[in-house]
DNA sequence: CGTTATCTTGACGTACATCAAATGTCGTGG
DNA sequence: CCACGACATTTGATGTACGTCAAGATAACG
């Protein structure tokens, strides 16, 4: 199924926020209508059922990707089966981007994941070409550094309590960074996956959540649904970052 | 005290690994003589005393910085004072060049330091003028992305055994990427910075290394100073990564 | 509507933190 | 050169936040 421009995940309009993608505008903005004629011709569009990997950690990294729809978690293992996951990708997300000849970080499928996938010398050429592009691309890597220096605060230094609170306080930002603040937050992911994201277990996840709800902080009208009811004493919890 | 090319932490040459800096390849293979020059009219050479403070999270950031130099830690801080250190900045190294406005992580002199600084908004033309050099940046900024997932793997999911013997590991392939693995490390931060670097306490670091040292993987010469007597136990030791 | 995975809750264990003190190291001045 | 003081490191005794093990409760799904 090669890609006719329907299926390629670049705004071609300028509207910032449009409904196409969360982070549509850092790396997209700067991509201009000439730019993305050539990049649809280049790609390939596909879906990925839930549970599917579709990045193998260590592979020989081919190709890139842009998700245009879904949640895929991003993970490292370590040989006996510890899991870190180092984040979550939805909407407009690029993965695969790193100049190493393999992957970093696995990727799989929370659900129907539906991305466009690029061949990587491809993507040479066009950044090559459109320095704009590769800008903001840039922008977007930077982006990630700044998010990856927050969680190993998290991740080294934060009470298990304070990791939760961040977590929801980060999500109920998301996705869209130009909406306002979202007080009903979905988690398309398992609490072992929140463990994962957390350096917790699902246990102490899953009483921490309790704890919130509890203190009236939040509600839990279904496990994968969060409402918060108070943000600001929330966000003084996640320990004033 | 102006920068006259002397001062300059870019190598002019194209050897790739010259006594110049252990990440000169990374960043400043694809600068030619052209933006050499025209770096080091914009470059201020300046000397930061053990100790000292010379970024502050959260300040506007106005420069950005290249190690010439002696070590700083980087780090992030909770309110109550818990320090996440991010990493650790020798010769070569790129500060503060992040896109955001103000710095994300603040910057100590462990020893004396020697750096170049550079007025952000110079870069930005100098960027504009030379591709090729915001393209080894984004390279650069891809390497630190790779250094930090990894990190929250260590931080997320290692033992305190398996975080100093990454650690010990890391720093044994550090600092020349092309050179034989050392044998013997030089250790110019503290026990402290050890902890706050792999999320443990200045005890158990100590306890640690003691045990490492009992088990025969290490000799301790003096406390900043260590030498690997079993490279390949404490690559296992690491957890397999 | 049963089957199965996920989530929650409880009882208990442990790796690492905390508190406390001894030892070692280094710069400074006598 | 040596004595002193400040600070870093090591070592010991004890505490605790979170992990592990083990059932239930709830939700998802054919």
């Amino acid at each position: 199924m090669y890609g006719t421009g329907q299926q390629i995940a670049f705004a071609s309009g300028s509207e910032p926020c449009a409904s196409f993608g969360a982070r549509a505008d850092s790396v997209c903005a700067a991509i201009n209508d000439e730019d993305l004629a050539r990049l649809s011709r280049i790609a390939v569009a596909s879906n990925v059922a839930a549970g599917q990997t579709f990045i193998h950690e260590g592979d020989p990294a081919a190709d890139f990707f842009n998700i245009t729809g879904g949640t895929a978690r991003l993970f490292k293992q370590l040989p006996d089966g510890r899991r870190q996951i180092t984040g979550f990708a939805g909407l407009g997300d690029f993965l695969g981007l790193s100049h190493h000849g393999t992957y970093t970080l696995g990727a799989e499928a929370i659900d129907a994941v539906r991305l466009c996938r690029f061949p990587r010398g491809s993507l040479r050429a066009v950044l090559d070409d459109f320095p704009s592009m590769e800008r903001a691309l840039f922008r977007h890597a930077d982006d990630e550094l700044a998010a990856a220096q927050d969680q190993m605060l998290l991740l080294g230094r934060k009470t298990a309590l304070e990791r939760l609170a961040s977590f929801l306080v980060a999500r109920s930002a998301a996705p869209h960074p130009c909406a306002r603040r979202l007080a009903r937050i979905a988690l398309p992911m398992t609490r072992g996956d929140i463990a994962d994201y957390l350096g917790l277990t699902i246990e102490t996840v899953s009483r921490t959540f309790t704890r919130l709800k509890l203190d009236g902080m939040i509600d839990l009208p279904s496990p994968q649904e969060v409402v918060i009811l108070r943000p600001a004493k929330l966000e003084a919890m996640a320990g004033g970052l």
